[in-house]
DNA sequence: AATCCGTGGAA
DNA sequence: TTTCCAAGGAT
């Protein structure tokens, strides 16, 4: 793969990694000596979760399975209720079919070819180039809904950013970064802490910015956006929160339970039916025999 | 491309 | 109270 090289503005990398420097949180897993496997687990985790409610579940989960032959050796479902109620626990079920393949395909170690990566369980476009960077300090364009904001207001001047990921949006961010790959990679890691600490969605704290003296968006007036689109329903009532509260049961409980304790969970029975197939569809729920359910082996 | 997939804190 | 939204991925 050919990077370009050129930087439309050569002075944005510098001046947010001298901000990095000062402002970024102390997060355990950008320690020096973190192995690509809980860069790996940090980064699954924080698909659409917060950065404090990650921190004590990726210290017990390494704590447990500090290598991927370590967590491909128990069940499924002991990834899924160590999960606990971080959210998505499909997320834990790819992590396990993830720490399976490495070791199936890669002697137990994690790839830092980028194909490679893009190859395992849960593993897209953005969760591949951060492993690449962060744990083996390659330089790929790391894009995520904080970058994306970033560059759309400060280079951009539009207040959101577009609603999907682009292959331009890569190749636009990866102009942004320095030619030295571990350079490159602080530069990343750096445009998100940004775009997480003060280029944040709602309420963005420009005074503090490093980039305010060049900021597209502030200089054509901070002009409000569209806003967000509207959701199509809430959470309350969906088959989703269902899902929540039958797998809530199941990674509480010590033994297989049975169908009538997961009954009492929600009074609708078809949304319930619905729900409790839909989970095991997706192998988050195994029926031991009729009527009794635990989580996956 | 649009939709689905959890959870809980902040405003 | 309701709404927004948080280091996305799979289909």
């Amino acid at each position: 793969m050919t990077w370009m090289t050129t930087t439309t503005t050569p002075e944005l990398g510098g001046l947010v990694l001298d901000w990095f420097a000062v402002a970024a949180r102390d997060l355990p897993w950008r320690h020096p000596g973190t192995t690509p496997w809980a860069v790996l687990v940090s980064e699954v985790m924080l698909q659409q979760t917060p950065v404090t409610r990650v921190l004590p579940v990726w210290e017990a989960w390494l704590a447990r399975w500090p290598t991927p032959a370590a967590l491909a050796a128990e069940p499924a479902g002991e990834a899924v209720r160590a999960w606990g109620r971080l959210g998505y626990p499909r997320r834990a079920l790819r992590l396990h079919q993830a720490a399976t393949a490495v070791v199936e395909r890669h002697d137990g170690v994690i790839p830092a070819e980028l194909d490679a990566l893009l190859t395992l369980p849960g593993v897209g476009a953005y969760t591949a180039r951060a492993v690449a960077a962060f744990a083996f300090r390659q330089r790929h364009p790391v894009v995520d809904v904080n970058v994306r904001r970033l560059y759309a207001r400060a280079v951009e001047g539009r207040a959101d950013p577009p609603a999907t990921v682009s292959r331009r949006d890569l190749a636009a961010v990866a102009e942004l970064l320095p030619a030295d790959a571990e350079t490159a990679a602080m530069t990343s890691a750096a445009l998100m802490e940004l775009g997480a600490l003060v280029c944040v969605a709602r309420t963005p704290r420009c005074p503090a910015c490093p980039l305010l003296g060049q900021c597209a968006w502030v200089a054509a007036g901070s002009p409000a956006g569209t806003g967000p689109a509207r959701r199509p329903q809430g959470y309350a009532g969906t088959d989703r929160q269902v899902r929540g509260r039958l797998l809530a049961v199941l990674r509480d409980a010590e033994h297989p339970v049975d169908r009538m304790l997961l009954d009492q969970v929600w009074d609708e029975p078809v949304q319930r039916g619905r729900a409790l197939a839909g989970l095991i569809e997706d192998g988050l729920v195994a029926e031991l025999s009729p009527g009794v359910y635990a989580l996956p082996a």
